[in-house]
DNA sequence: CTGAATGCAAACGATTTGCACCCAA
DNA sequence: TTGGGTGCAAATCGTTTGCATTCAG
């Protein structure tokens, strides 16, 4: 299942009458080429050098991020720790857990959550988006290591 | 229905075997008047100057919460935005639902959330507490203003 | 040619840290 | 008395902004 390509983001972009610039077609190359890996802001700027070859601002970076996401391209994450991740927008919705104890992240779908989204609309009236934040926990590995599961306490 | 005092944070900093400080007993004291507000590092260390009338350096103030949130006596969460919000701990768990449109705060009880904590589990093995992120989407009233309610994008 | 993008440098807000000084126990 | 706390100043990290320069269309 192949994702949405550089040229395919780039287009996208060029459609909308932005300008196709180097700086624009290295961020969506390094993005194209993430495969579901959460990249953060500094992540991407390392990325363009490193693996796109094209050494650009960091202010660059986050001006095309915000462009990329103003154009549905990509989401972004907040992962609670320091920066927050960016997806690309054609990625199944998913919410991403992260555990407190080996700070590792899984991502269970969106559509998988439907229960729970529903049961909050009763609720509340409230429609959830569970895609833009995190929800921290203890995982199933790190659960079964000890045997408690019960102190999912704020990490 | 009267939460913690500021003295009974402070004898429970005592009974830990910590030392009783004019900042802790302003920070203390601040929290303690916070009524379920959720305040930042930021404003409590404003409130302590301004409601508590004690001058704290703000490495005081961050080195106090960490304390009091080792202690138990408190918990974080992630509200996207900037700062992170602190609450009293002795507050029935719940989750925060941040509106995208209007930004207001709500809480959802995280009791009232057991069916979706145990959907969780038994898909993913994942035991999440969902106090520490809030989760964003769009209000009742929001929704209720345009009729729309599927694009609870993320914002 | 001309405004949209970029680079650069500096600012910003939240948070952390090293270190000398001070006060609670 | 003494080490746990504090203040101060500076550093760190992610992110934003003002402004002059550059380049895509």
């Amino acid at each position: 299942m192949m994702s949405v390509t550089r040229d395919q983001m780039v287009d996208a972009l060029r459609t909308r009458g932005l300008r196709i610039t180097n700086a624009r077609r290295a961020v969506c190359a390094v993005l194209a080429d993430s495969h579901g890996r959460h990249l953060t802001a500094p992540d991407i700027h390392r990325l363009t050098e490193t693996a796109a070859g094209v050494a650009l601002d960091q202010s660059t970076v986050y001006r095309t991020l915000d462009t990329l996401e103003e154009s549905g391209l990509i989401t972004h994450t907040h992962l609670g720790h320091s920066a927050s991740a960016y997806h690309l927008a054609d990625e199944p919705p998913h919410q991403h857990l992260v555990c407190t104890r080996c700070g590792e992240t899984q991502g269970i779908l969106e559509s998988d959550l439907r229960t729970y989204l529903i049961e909050i609309t009763e609720r509340t009236g409230f429609h959830p988006d569970p895609t833009h934040f995190a929800l921290s926990g203890v995982c199933r590995t790190c659960a079964g290591d000890t045997g408690v599961a019960a102190d999912a306490a704020t990490g």
